[in-house]
DNA sequence: TCTACAATAT
DNA sequence: AATATTGTAG
């Protein structure tokens, strides 16, 4: 039935929203779910004073937006195109949030350092849509963050940070934004590399199954599409999509390996202020 | 062939 | 500056 293979691309030409109808490229990171979720009441009704209806480069429908549903196969291949817009597409950056750098150091700092490689934290955080190049990359700058501060602690004298791991030494400002929002476990400061440390490979984390949505790439936006009066205390804890473990994963026991989240509030609010984060009032 | 890492590019 | 991509080594 080749007719079908014909069908499909009409349906699909037709489904195309109109121009008009499309966000702005701006905001298309920002699914109305998000959006919600924060309350942001997006009247941004104002985006057509254009006479010139952008051309619409026509973004892939698949974003790097849990819906996770994306990537399945065309089934018909072979038939000639070659390529699946599914696979050839690249994803929209990721945005490291608070609340997903938080995750990242919760993982490296459970495995250990020793065994804190991309592929391992990538798989410990269970993050929908969270690559191995994610995870590497921001690593590399991360190290790039633990070894500065293990240069002004001096190594000797020590602690820069004991007692409430703050901090707050090294980190200037528009230095390190996202690292310093959370608290750098201890031993990542007393230099583990090619150290055989003693911690525990695998941390089977507490089970939160929560079905929430949407990964956190709100909290730049924030400024960007609303303005809130005191964010350092609103924090938004948004749990991630967990993972259907379909990439193959070895070492992990425990399937439902989800991450629980500590009630951290990726600053000190226990006792200490860090100055963290947000621009809150402005940039 | 895959993985981690460092360097480089956007 | 923040991520991605590429190159190299194990």
């Amino acid at each position: 039935m080749r007719e079908d293979d014909s069908n499909w691309f009409s349906k699909w030409e037709q489904q195309l929203p109109s121009p008009d109808e499309l966000m702005p490229l701006s905001q298309t990171l920002i699914t109305p779910d998000l959006a919600l979720a924060f309350d942001i009441t997006n009247s941004n009704p104002p985006i057509n004073n254009n006479s010139h209806p952008p051309p619409p480069p026509p973004p892939p429908p698949v974003l790097t937006q849990p819906s996770s549903a994306d990537f399945g196969d065309s089934g018909d291949l072979g038939s000639g195109a070659g390529d699946e817009p599914a696979r050839t597409l690249k994803r929209p950056r990721l945005v490291w949030t608070p609340q997903l750098h938080k995750r990242f150091v919760d993982a490296v700092a459970h495995l250990g350092i020793k065994n804190a490689v991309p592929k391992t934290i990538m798989q410990l955080m269970s993050v929908d849509g969270l690559t191995r190049e994610n995870v590497a990359s921001h690593l590399q700058k991360y190290r790039l963050y633990l070894k500065r501060m293990q240069g002004i602690s001096g190594g000797s004298g020590g602690g820069a940070s004991a007692g409430g791991g703050l901090p707050s030494a090294a980190s200037d400002p528009a230095t390190d934004h996202l690292f310093a929002s959370s608290p750098v476990p201890a031993h990542f400061l007393h230099s583990a590399r090619g150290n055989s440390d003693h911690f525990l490979p695998f941390v089977p984390i507490g089970a939160l199954q929560h079905h929430h949505h949407q990964m956190a790439a709100a909290a730049q936006y924030h400024r960007q599409v609303a303005q809130f009066g005191s964010p350092p205390n609103g924090q938004f804890e948004h749990p991630f999509l967990a993972r259907p473990v379909h990439r193959i994963g070895a070492p992990v026991s425990t399937p439902a390996t989800n991450y629980s989240e500590d009630l951290d509030t990726g600053n000190g609010t226990g006792g200490r202020k860090v100055l963290t984060l947000f621009p809150t009032g402005n940039d």
